[in-house]
DNA sequence: GTCGCCATGTTTACACCGAAAACATACTAT
DNA sequence: ATAGTATGTTTTCGGTGTAAACATGGCGAC
């Protein structure tokens, strides 16, 4: 044992631990990024973080609610680094090209979080109104980028929740096929760079109401 | 099948069980269908097939090989479903249309099977040459109507592949984006198969040399 | 036919997991 | 100081994947 009247590491502010509930949250994402999430256990983040392998049902009901906790925060990430970018004097297309950027940046840099978001590792979501709420935010982003671009006259006039449903599609297929590595590779058709640019014009072309040619390969 | 001395199927005569591989597949279907994938045990498959529960490793080496095979059979099943459409003397926005509608038909009627051909309950896919062969098959019937489009004058000229990735991401995304319940739905945009439709005509028409208006639907 | 082999199925066992219950401890408010 | 409560521990249960040793029964070689 370690000893109680050691007060744990930077964070003594609090209980017994510090603060384990950060920290159980920090290990999780370690031990998914090793082992991936189907393998994550609360016994090992105990047991990482040195405490007993119940301590965890203290901070989180159960398994489920540490990985929406998760997926929570990573939503929130991701709808933050796209919102970054957009500036309202620019066009329409501009912003989505730059949303769609960060999007996939995000994607492509955080796999595990992006498989956790998307994936049926967490069951129920629907009982996490902080994951719902999360996940909501970055599609009205997508959204009234759509409702900009049709009342500038940029995209065609159909339903703005129907085209950005579309969109999204678009661009969450290229996330979890880049992710899951699943795309055709022989003969290699372009860096994974050039094929997300193409990816996003591509939707953007689709969108637009005198589409643009695409910039040349091959 | 083929002869009387076979002693398969009908489930009273021949070996201990009859054909147990085939019963454990079976099974494994219902199981997943009925509680998801990530809570299939081959111990309840062995169970409600009345073996003891190691019996299913002598056709599996394990879970993950199971998974494995119930994912290749589902590929080629939608492989052929795709396939069975196309006709060569039609236009390749046509054999798009068709095949388009027929992949993301087959994943809304199998959703536990489209999660689980592309979801990560199987783990690595490479170790099982079967299974990357169907699911190659797919991709092979797109990248094909691709290059048919491109030298009929249909589509833009572009790299086939990096073309084919790129419809393949749109029709994915939305197929796991609907199986997972995630569009937006208020104000409901659209039926399910309206909105199909939709994402098919929006992948082709950026596909298109000319691009078609959208038929409307404000 | 008989005999023996091997595919198939069983028993037993181990290590791991999620989670509940009862218990112990130490901060915090009064 | 004391009581209350948030935190952490011990113990326990049922479940899982899978390895090892064992049993059995159909099929081919003689």
């Amino acid at each position: 044992m370690s000893g109680p009247d050691q007060h744990h590491s930077a964070a003594t502010s609090s209980y017994h631990h510090g603060n384990l509930r950060e920290a159980l949250l920090q290990e999780a994402i370690l031990c998914i990024r090793r082992e991936g999430v189907e393998n994550l256990s609360l016994r090992a983040l105990a047991r990482n973080t040195g405490v007993s392998q119940t301590a965890p049902y203290r901070h989180f009901t159960d398994k489920n609610a540490l990985l929406a906790e998760l997926a929570t925060q990573a939503f929130n990430e991701l709808a933050d680094s796209t919102a970054a970018l957009i500036r309202p004097q620019q066009s329409a297309a501009t912003n989505m090209q730059l949303a769609g950027e960060a999007y996939l940046r995000y994607a492509l840099q955080n796999p595990e979080k992006y498989r956790l978001m998307f994936g049926s590792a967490i069951v129920q979501r629907d009982q996490y109104p902080a994951l719902v709420r999360a996940g909501n935010r970055g599609f009205s982003i997508l959204l009234q980028l759509i409702e900009q671009g049709i009342s500038s006259g940029e995209f065609i006039e159909h339903s703005p929740l129907l085209l950005a449903n579309a969109c999204w599609s678009n661009i969450h297929g290229f996330a979890l096929l880049s992710i899951d590595d699943l795309f055709a590779r022989r003969p290699l058709p372009a860096s994974i760079d050039i094929m997300l640019q193409r990816q996003i014009q591509f939707t953007l072309r689709s969108l637009q109401q005198q589409p643009q040619p695409l910039p040349g390969l091959n």
